[in-house]
DNA sequence: TTGTTAATTGTTATAATATAACATTAAATA
DNA sequence: TATTTAATGTTATATTATAACAATTAACAA
């Protein structure tokens, strides 16, 4: 799914989102798009899940954040991974392809059926480290 | 840490977890500790907080649910892992060795000073697979 | 092009999840 | 036993998310 044709509420939330460049909270969005005329949480929420399910976003489970997907631009993201600042809240995305085929193989060893997974690091990211 | 050790409403909502032996949220666990005198959420939340500090209990961040730690009884957890069914919503607690190896390995190898990770799984478990 | 259906939007209200703040009591320990 | 740390009780409120329904727009088959 390309950029051009999200909705017009889909693409002021996911242009700002991928502006802020950071994990930031649907109020916090709903805040700062109501001069582009989104003036209620349902509106914002619609859009949200709809950027998730279509993998332009993710959701930071662990904060109730979302972020810009940063890995491939047009593809459904079924498999995550974030390392996350305890100290800053710096969030990144991890993409390291060993992981994710290692999780596949996990996957595929497991009796269930997988279709996605979501994996949240916490620590301390470098320049925290040598505070 | 011990449950002994455990103050007096830790202990009623560790055991009523335990009992109910799937993830239940915190409202439910209000509702249902009422008759044991804890009365509003700040009580049952600071518990929560406790348990999952302590490692006795976790919480599914994609479903604001807490479960009882079914691998060590009395130990910090650091290391989660999470199957979760997108139709029945059953969850397990994933212990698998091999996979916290790989993830600890990779930990190691990235720029951050890692101390905890969560990891969900979804799908369709075997149950829901087959109807 | 029109009628029909599906998707999206706008809106109000409210549900569900979580914490702030402060007074009190109990437990641990110097 | 004095002190301080942890836990409790309580009220109020903040934060996150959804229900419900009417109105509008988009997609597309007849």
């Amino acid at each position: 799914m390309q950029k051009e044709t999200l909705s017009k509420n889909q693409k002021i939330i996911l242009d700002y989102i991928e502006k802020v460049n950071e994990p930031i909270k649907a109020y916090s969005i709903l805040h700062n798009v109501q001069k582009k005329g989104i003036k209620a949480p349902p509106q914002v929420y619609r859009a949200l899940d709809k950027l998730v399910e279509i993998g332009k976003i993710h959701k930071i489970e662990s904060k109730n954040a979302f972020v810009a997907c940063k890995n491939s631009n047009c593809q459904i993201s079924k498999a995550t991974a974030f390392s996350i600042c305890e100290s800053c809240e710096e969030v990144s995305e991890i993409s390291d392809h060993k992981l994710s085929k290692y999780l596949k193989t996990f996957q595929e060893k497991a009796g269930m059926k997988f279709n996605k997974y979501n994996l949240e690091f916490f620590g301390l990211c470098k320049k925290c480290s040598i505070k």
